[in-house]
DNA sequence: CGTCAATACTAAATCGATTAAGTGAGCTGC
DNA sequence: GCAGCTCACTTAATCGATTTAGTATTGACG
C-alpha cells in the first residue's frame, strides 16, 4: 500500500519556520503578535508545504461543526427550482468554507434528538410537514426560504420572493389579453408562497368584482391532480386563463387544453408561477416567473451567515429580505 | 440571552458515574475493559443525561472528516433522477452517521487543492467534464454511479445500472409493435450510460441489418436540441420509433410529433431511457425505464462505505455492482 | 507464602488548531 | 539607572473523544 498521505499540519509549518505553533497561527490568521518578517516567512513556508488548516480541528476548537443543514420539502424531485436553490446555497457556503448537507426526510428518529449542524435553512416550509416542527425544536438558528406558514414559529430570518408583484403582473396581462375569467391552480400543501399567490389572486378578483376560481393540486400527485383540476376549470366553458403554480403542472394544463381543443395564447391564456427552461421552448412558449433560484439560495445562505456571525451580539428582531421577481412574458399570454 | 445550551460531554457522564473518561468510553463503545455493572451504570446515566458523542471530536481523533462528497453533472436541475439519487445517498449515509455534501460546480480553484471529505461519489461522470479529472487527482476513494467513461481513470468501485437489458427490451417492443426504422436521441455529453445505450442500439440494428439512426442533444440546451433532432428524424418520413434518453426530452419529442400530425402509439412509438412520474400520466402514457434512482444512490453509498471501512485491508480489485432495471411499458409503444 | 495472570480500572498522550498567560529583550522617560 | 511599557515571541491549556500504558486488586496454583 502506498504510504498513507498525511496532510501538512501547523506544527510542521511552525517547525520548518523555526517558530512556535502559536506564532505560526498568528501569522497565518493575520492577527497581530508577530513581526512582518516572521509573518512573511511563515506564509511562504506554509504555501511551499501546501499547508491548509484542518477544518475538523478548527471546528472542535471553536465548538462549531462547520455544517449548515438544508431541509427541502418532500416529493419535489421533479422541480428543478429546489436543486437550483440548493446549489445556490452551496455556492455561497463554499466561499465561507462551510459544508452544506441535506436533511433526509425518511428516518424520523435521529433528527428528533440532534442535528449535527450550526444552522439550518428550510426552503418552502409547509404547514402540513411534521418534520418542520421537530427541526425548529432543535434550537438551531434557522433561516427560511419563503416565510414560515405558521407565524407562531419564530425563526432568525427569512428570504422572501416578491410573488405578489409577479402574480399581479400576470393577472393584469391576462386581463389585457382579453381574459374575463382567470383561474389559478394552487398547491394543496400550504406554503407561504402559494398562499401569498392565492391571497393576491383573491384580492385582485375582489377589486374587479370577479369570482375567484381556485383549484388545488397535491405535490406528490401533481400530474393527476392538475389534470383533474384543469378538466374541472375548462369543462365549464367559461374559464379563459389559468395560472398554474409550477413549471411541471403548466405542462399538464397545456396538454389537457390542447386535447380539448383550446388554442393556447388565443382562446386560453396560461402561465406558471415558476419558470424553467422548457417553458421557453414549448410551442407556444409559456409565460412564467423567473425566481432566480440560485440567487435566492445564495441569499438564504448569506443571511444565515449573518445570523451565525452575530450569535453573541445583541438580540435583533428577525431578519427579512424581499427579493424581486421577474415575469418572462411569452406567447401563452397573447402576442 | 438564554444561557447557551451546551451539549453533555463524555467527561460529565464519567463524573456522574464516578469513573474515568476512559472507562466511560469503553462502556459506551461496547469494548471490553469494564465490568457489566459499570457498563450498565454508565449507559443508564448517559441515556439520562441525553449524551451523544461529539462527532467533530471523534472525527479529529480518528483523522477523518465524516463527510462524503457527491459530484453531480452540471445543468441537470431539470432531471429528477439526480435529486432522487442524491437523496438515496443521503438516506444510506444517515444510517452510518456520515454527512453528505454536494460539490459545487462553480468555484474551480478550491477543489484543485483539497476537498474536505473522506470519500467521493461521482454520479454519471462525463468525459467532457474537466472537474472530474481534478477530483480524481485528490487521492480520495471514489465510487462512481455508472462507469468512468475513460477507462484510464481508476476508481475504487462503480455501481452500474443494466441499461443494455432495458434498451434491448424497448427496441424489441418497438419491433413487436411494428416499427421498422427505430431511432435514438442520445446525449451529446459522453457518459457511460448513454454510450452503453448507443452501443446496444447499434448492435441491435446490426443484428437486424438496419441502419442506425442516431441524433444527439446537449444537456444544457436539451429542449432546443431535442426539438431539432426530432424534426430531423421525423421530417424524412421513415423513422417510426424514437428512444429518447431523458424523461424531459421525450416530452419535447412528443410535442413535436403531435404538431407534425403523428399519432403516438399508432404510427409513431416513443420511449424514454429514464422514467419520471409525469410519463405515466401523459396522454398517451409513455414507456420508460425505471432506474430506481433512490436505490441506486443507496447502493453507491453502501459501496463507498465498504471501501472506506476496508481502507487498510488488502488491496482488492475495483468493486463493481450491476443493478437491474425495469421497463415500464405504456401506451406509447402500442396497446 | 510468593509468583503469575487476569480483571477493572485510572492517568496521560493524542488528534490539530486556537488562545490566554507568561517571558525576555529593548526602549522610553524621569 | 531603573520602573514601566511595548513588542515578539513561547508555553501550556483547551476543545471532546479515543487509546496506550500503567496500577491496584483479586484469585489460582505450585
Amino acid at each position: 500500500m502506498a504510504p498513507k498521505f498525511r496532510p501538512v499540519t501547523l506544527k510542521q509549518v511552525a517547525e520548518s519556520a523555526r517558530v512556535s505553533r502559536a506564532a505560526a497561527s498568528f501569522a497565518l490568521s493575520g492577527r497581530p503578535g508577530v513581526s512582518e518578517d516572521t509573518r512573511n516567512r511563515v506564509l511562504k513556508i506554509a504555501a511551499e508545504l501546501g499547508y491548509s488548516p484542518n477544518q475538523t480541528a478548527q471546528n472542535l476548537r471553536s465548538s462549531r461543526t462547520g455544517i449548515v443543514a438544508v431541509y427541502l420539502p418532500e416529493n419535489v424531485s421533479a422541480l428543478g427550482y429546489y436543486m437550483e436553490a440548493t446549489f445556490g446555497i452551496i455556492d455561497a457556503a463554499e466561499l465561507s468554507g462551510r459544508t452544506v448537507t441535506l436533511v433526509p426526510h425518511t428516518n424520523g428518529a435521529p433528527h428528533a434528538t440532534r442535528l449535527n449542524a450550526d444552522g439550518l435553512i428550510i426552503i418552502d416550509p409547509t404547514l402540513e410537514d411534521p418534520h418542520v416542527d421537530k427541526l425548529l425544536g432543535l434550537g438551531l438558528p434557522v433561516v427560511t426560504g419563503e416565510e414560515m406558514p405558521d407565524p407562531n414559529h419564530r425563526v432568525s430570518g427569512a428570504v422572501i420572493a416578491d410573488h405578489a408583484s409577479s402574480t399581479r403582473a400576470i393577472l393584469d396581462r391576462f386581463a389585457a389579453a382579453g381574459s374575463r375569467a382567470p383561474a389559478i391552480i394552487t398547491t394543496k400543501e400550504r406554503m407561504s408562497w402559494s398562499m401569498s399567490i392565492e391571497r393576491c389572486y383573491r384580492d385582485w378578483c375582489a377589486e374587479r368584482g370577479l369570482d375567484a376560481r381556485i383549484e388545488v393540486s397535491a405535490m406528490d400527485l401533481i400530474v393527476e391532480d392538475t389534470r383533474r383540476a384543469t378538466r374541472k376549470l375548462l369543462d365549464d366553458g367559461t374559464t379563459d386563463a389559468i395560472l398554474a403554480l409550477t413549471d411541471g403542472s403548466v405542462l399538464t394544463v397545456a396538454g389537457y387544453a390542447a386535447e380539448s381543443g383550446r388554442r393556447i395564447g388565443k382562446d386560453l391564456f396560461i402561465a406558471a408561477a415558476v419558470d424553467s427552461p422548457v417553458l421557453g421552448y414549448m410551442n407556444p412558449s409559456v409565460t412564467a416567473v423567473d425566481l432566480n433560484p440560485r440567487d435566492f439560495g445564495q441569499r438564504c445562505m448569506n443571511m444565515l451567515e449573518r445570523v451565525l456571525d452575530s450569535e453573541q451580539a445583541e438580540v435583533q428582531g428577525p431578519l427579512t429580505e424581499l427579493v424581486p421577481t421577474r415575469v418572462v412574458f411569452r406567447d401563452s399570454t397573447g402576442a
